[in-house]
DNA sequence: AACTGTAATTTTGAATTCATAATTTAGTCA
DNA sequence: TGACTAAATTATGAATTCAAAATTACAGTT
């Protein structure tokens, strides 16, 4: 089992750089559990890498707030509490609403129309109630309009927020209600976006945000989470 | 020169913890210039530590942005140019936004005498024209309101986007008409404050700054600064 | 003197090594 | 058996080492 079970070798850019998005998703998609040691050494063997560039990736993941460093005791999975996702939802709300306002601005009529057919996509996979589906173009709908506001500070601080909240998503069903009205405000969106209507849309972007709050909040609590 | 001359033993936190600090520092006061090389080598004699520690600290500082590493060929410090500023400043404005009515919900009265002491020491920096007085009280003023949105997030997120912006406002003197107008909206600040109204709270800190915003956008500018 | 190609040097990225702190295990005694 | 102590083990933080890449210095040519 240490050896070559499980190794890939990692080309592409710099090892930390890869590193980070592996630490990511790896806590995103839960293999890494909430609350859980990161096993540093199983890690290394896994990618293949020596302690230095995961150690350094480490350090990055922790400033994003993915994980928390423990003086002397190492690196262990942040915790999702219902706290954290009452404090990074509003912050999301107001740089999306913000995102919105300058995607009106900004924003081509093709890039317009690309929008509109992942809307329409994500609407096809509403009605045949694929979950896995309907995440994957959602996020690309909004990534589409975060790109439309030109300001990758702003994406970058979006997508940093969002990872935080993503495990939550990836893990929380919605209710059935709560899918209709996502739906419903995704209609919205798209309506505004293709108006132009940039404090229209960020309003629309605002309740979506705090729907979306107020659905993963009610899963965690079902789930018995920390305060 | 290369021993003892500037050695100082770094004891506190974690040395990568301590060296992020210490970077963002040489960064923000110029002491490092935007655009040069990060002389990692000196740096390590500096603060007598080895190159693993601080090439972790790097790393961090690249992922806030104030650096920025390229292949092979090190790290450099991020150049300040005008379309970061454009980028920044906005959204900083919609946090702050936030914080003020985060603020208005959660602040105590002792809280508010605590701004209030603040606010009339800001005063009398002003009147007698004392711009580094002026700026550390400034900072703090906002800090506090940020403490009494009681949103950790939110307070981390506004401190790494401000440390970019901050070298620019560390260098910068305002016109006597900016400083002027900024005392006044800082009057409003605490009048909204002391009333906890949220709305109008919030729509003077996006309007603050908005006029930061244009002060420094027209320094740089003045320095012939990249766009 | 300017240009090109090559060798020496330096710098960088990453693996390894080392000292120390934390944890686990083993052993002692009540 | 169970609590406490001390030794052994392991994990962590940081320094050092090493290979590869980039930069610099330099010789030879025009």
């Amino acid at each position: 089992m240490t050896e070559n079970s499980a190794i890939r070798i990692i080309p592409r850019k710099s090892l930390h750089e890869e590193l980070v998005d592996r630490l990511q998703m790896l806590i995103i998609t839960g293999e890494l559990k909430p609350g859980s040691k990161v096993p540093e050494k199983e890690l290394c063997a896994q990618f293949g890498v020596s302690r230095t560039p995961m150690r350094e990736a480490l350090k990055v993941v922790a400033s994003d707030g993915l994980v928390r460093l423990e003086q002397n005791r190492g690196a262990w999975v942040a915790p999702l509490t219902i706290s954290e996702v009452e404090e990074v939802f509003p912050i999301l709300g107001v740089l999306e609403a913000l995102s919105g306002e300058l995607a009106c601005q900004n924003i081509t009529d093709e890039e317009i129309a690309a929008v509109r057919a992942l809307h329409a996509q994500m609407i096809k996979s509403y009605e045949s109630r694929d979950l896995e589906a309907y995440f994957s173009i959602n996020q690309k709908i909004h990534r589409a309009i975060l790109k439309a506001a030109r300001n990758d500070t702003l994406t970058a601080s979006c997508q940093a927020l969002s990872l935080r909240m993503q495990r939550a998503r990836y893990l929380a069903n919605m209710s059935d209600d709560r899918w209709a009205a996502a739906v419903q405000e995704h209609e919205k969106i798209m309506e505004y976006l293709a108006l132009r209507d940039g404090k229209h849309l960020a309003q629309t972007l605002l309740a979506h945000m705090r729907g979306k709050q107020a659905s993963v909040t009610k899963w965690l609590i079902s789930q018995g989470a920390q305060t």
